[in-house]
RNA sequence: GGUUCCUUAGCUCAAUUGGUAGAGCGGCUGGCUCUUAACCAGCGGGUUGCAGGUUCGAGUCCUGCAGGAACCA
C-alpha cells in the first residue's frame, strides 16, 4: 500500500465509511489503483478494459483533427448529435471535470490540442453516468467514443457513449488557478510544467524547430553531420573548466568535452570538406541566465573558407533560421527589438571600444598602459583591483569590452579583430599578428556565435598551446593544455578552414521569446534531493 | 566565488510584538442537465526544508546545513 499522503482518495475518512466496502468506494479505481471495473462501458476488449493501465487505445483522430472535422461537419449549435455523424475514438488526459448531477463536462487534452467531452445520463444511463463522474479524476488518461455536437453554449464537444480509463493518476495535477509557479518544481517535475503551462510546450517546440531549420540548411549546403567523442582524455577546444570522471577499464581520468572543436578539425584533416555536429558540451562553471553547465553547441567547419566567407554564410543561415521559427525577421529579445533582416553591421573590437569608452586599444601596446588608460577614465571593470592587475592585455581588452560595449549592443552585430592571445586555436591576421581572424555575433547583449579562420600552422599552434599550458600551470583553471594528439593530426596537414560555434540554448532565446530562457533545458540538471535532511522534496515520494 | 532574499497542507499563499498554524484550489460526502477557475452545503488534510540553540513558550529570534531566486563576479 502506498503512503496515503499525496495520494488522492486515500484520506482516512470515517472508520465506518472505510469499512463499508464496495458500497462506499471499496474496489474502485479511485480508491485502489488496481481496482476492477466491468467492461460494459468499454469500447475495447474485456481484457484490457479490466485494467486501469491498459496497453493501447485505437484512436481515430487526434483532438485537433477531431476539432477540424467538427468544424467541417456544419453542425447546429445546441442540437443533439446527428445519427449519421461519425463515431470518433479520442484519447488524452483529463484536464478538467465538472459534474452537474446528470450532465458532466470534461476537458480532454492531447499533444495536438484539447476538446470538451460531455457525459450525459440520457446517453449513458444513470448508473454508467454515476460511475464515470465518480471514478474519473483530473489527471487521468482517458479514451472515449462518441459523436461530435455543439453544446447550447456553442462549444464543440464529444458526446460520450463509451469510455475507458487508459491510465489512472494517483496524484493530482498542480493547482488550477495559479498553475505551477514554483520554478524549482517546474524544473524538477518538468512534465507538470509541460502539462499545465502551454508556453513551456511552445518554448521547447520552437527550440526543436530551430534545430531542424539549422540542420536542413546545413545539409543543403553540403555539410555532413558527424558525432565526436564526449569522453575525452584532455579538455580541448575552449577556455573553460571541465567535468572530470574516471575510465575504469583504462584506469584513466577522462573529461566531458567542453567543445567538439579539435575533434571536428581532425575530420577536416581526414578529408571531409564540411562537417557539423550538434554537440552536447559540459562546463563546470557557475550557472547564470546565460550559462548552462550542460548545453548544446552547434559547430561546423568548412574547408577552403576563411572567416569572412563564414560570416557571409552565418548571416544567411541565422536569418533563415529566425524566419523559419518566428515567421519574420524582427524579434523581441530580452526586451529589445532585434532586426535580423537586411545587412548586418560589422565592427572591429577596436572601433567598438573606442566609441564606447574613448580608449584606442591600439595606442596601448601592453597591459600596464591600457590599465592606466582605463583608470584615467574612471571606468569600473566590476571586479577587484587584484583581479584587474592579473589580467594580460588581451583579457583586459575583453573585460573592457564586456563592461563598456557588450551590454549596449542590440545586434545582430559582427565583432571582428579580437586579440590573438584570447583565441589560441584561431589564425593570426596577416595584417596584424596580434589579432585573430575571428568574429563574434552579438545579439541583445549576448554572444551567440564565435567563429574564425582556423589556425592550421602546426608550429604556431604548438607555441600557442604551450603558452596556454604555462598560464594553466600558473593557476588559470580555464587555460588550455597541449593536446599532442591534435598537433599530430595538424602536422599531417590541415587545409585552410573556417569554423563556427553557436550556443543553441542561448540562441534559442529569441526563438522562445522569453527573457531568461537559456537558463534551463527541457530536463535540466539539478541537485538530487532538495530541501535536505530526512524529508523528501515536495511532490516526491 | 560574493551579497541580499526565500523555503508553511498535494498546489497557490496567509499567520499582529515570540502566545491554540489558517484560506482558496485539489481530495472526500451530499445536491444540481449547459459548465468553462462551475456553483451550494458539509468533512478531512501539517515533523512550518533539515539539525541544533535561546525561551515558560519558536512558523516567527540565533547558528550551521541543504535547496531555490535576484544582483554582482
Amino acid at each position: 500500500m502506498l503512503d496515503a499522503r499525496g495520494r488522492r482518495g486515500l484520506s482516512s475518512g470515517p472508520a465506518s465509511g472505510a469499512d463499508a466496502g464496495e458500497g462506499r468506494g471499496g474496489g474502485r479505481w479511485r480508491r485502489r489503483a488496481s481496482g476492477r471495473c466491468d467492461s460494459a462501458n468499454s469500447p475495447s476488449s474485456a481484457r484490457s478494459a479490466s485494467s486501469p493501465y491498459p496497453d493501447r487505445f485505437a484512436r481515430t483522430h487526434t483532438l485537433a483533427e477531431a476539432r477540424a472535422l467538427g468544424e467541417r461537419l456544419g453542425l447546429e449549435v445546441g442540437a443533439a448529435p446527428r445519427d449519421d455523424a461519425p463515431q470518433l475514438r479520442l484519447c488524452g488526459r483529463l484536464m478538467a471535470l465538472r459534474d452537474m448531477g446528470r450532465l458532466g463536462f470534461a476537458r480532454l487534452q492531447d499533444h495536438s490540442g484539447a476538446l470538451q467531452l460531455v457525459f450525459e445520463v440520457r446517453a449513458l444511463g444513470q448508473e454508467a453516468y454515476r460511475r464515470a463522474v465518480r471514478l474519473l479524476d483530473v489527471g487521468d488518461h482517458l479514451g472515449a467514443q462518441g459523436r461530435l455536437f455543439y453544446t447550447r453554449k456553442g462549444e464543440l464537444s464529444l458526446l460520450v457513449e463509451q469510455w475507458q480509463l487508459l491510465s489512472k493518476a494517483l496524484r493530482p495535477l498542480p493547482e488550477k488557478w495559479h498553475g505551477l509557479r514554483d520554478r524549482e518544481l517546474c524544473w524538477r517535475q518538468r512534465y507538470l510544467d509541460l502539462l499545465v503551462n502551454p508556453e513551456t510546450r511552445e518554448r521547447f517546440r520552437r527550440r526543436g524547430e530551430l534545430v531542424r531549420a539549422l540542420r536542413a540548411m546545413l545539409e543543403e549546403h553540403g555539410f555532413v553531420e558527424v558525432e565526436t567523442p564526449v569522453l575525452t582524455p584532455q579538455p580541448s577546444g575552449a577556455l573553460a573548466r571541465p567535468f572530470v570522471t574516471h575510465h575504469h577499464a583504462l584506469d584513466l581520468d577522462v573529461y566531458l568535452r567542453i567543445a567538439p572543436e579539435t575533434w571536428l578539425k581532425r575530420l577536416i584533416v581526414g578529408g571531409y570538406d564540411r562537417v557539423y555536429e550538434f554537440a552536447r558540451c559540459f562546463r563546470n562553471e557557475g550557472m547564470d541566465p546565460s550559462h548552462l553547465q550542460d548545453f548544446t553547441m552547434l559547430e561546423w567547419y568548412a574547408a577552403w573558407w576563411n572567416y569572412l566567407d563564414n560570416m557571409e554564410f552565418t548571416e544567411q543561415l541565422v536569418r533563415h533560421a529566425v524566419e523559419r521559427v518566428v515567421g519574420g525577421t524582427a524579434v523581441e529579445i530580452r526586451g529589445r527589438r532585434v532586426e535580423f533582416g537586411g545587412r548586418w553591421e560589422r565592427r572591429t573590437l577596436r572601433e567598438l571600444i573606442l566609441q564606447d569608452s574613448g580608449i584606442d586599444i591600439d595606442a596601448h601596446a601592453d597591459a600596464a598602459s591600457l590599465r592606466a588608460a582605463i583608470a584615467a577614465r574612471g571606468i569600473d571593470l566590476e571586479q577587484s583591483p587584484e583581479e584587474t592587475a592579473r589580467l594580460g592585455r588581451g583579457s583586459l581588452i575583453d573585460r573592457l569590452y564586456k563592461v563598456v560595449s557588450r551590454p549596449r549592443i542590440d545586434g545582430p552585430l559582427f565583432i571582428t579583430a579580437h586579440p590573438a592571445d584570447l583565441s589560441p586555436l584561431a589564425r593570426r591576421s596577416d595584417e596584424d599578428p596580434a589579432r585573430a581572424d575571428r568574429f563574434q555575433l552579438v545579439v541583445a547583449g549576448w554572444e551567440v556565435v564565435n567563429a574564425y579562420s582556423e589556425l592550421i600552422d602546426p608550429l604556431d599552434q604548438r607555441a600557442r598551446l604551450e603558452q596556454q599550458a604555462a598560464a594553466r600551470a600558473a593557476g588559470d583553471a580555464e587555460a588550455m593544455v597541449v593536446e599532442e594528439d591534435y598537433l599530430l593530426a595538424m602536422e599531417h596537414g590541415m587545409p585552410p578552414v573556417s569554423g563556427f560555434g553557436l550556443g543553441i540554448d542561448r540562441f534559442a532565446a529569441p526563438a522562445e521569446r522569453r527573457r531568461e530562457p537559456a537558463r534551463r533545458g527541457l530536463l535540466p540538471p539539478h541537485a538530487p534531493c532538495a530541501r535536505g535532511g530526512g524529508r523528501a522534496p515536495r511532490g516526491h515520494p
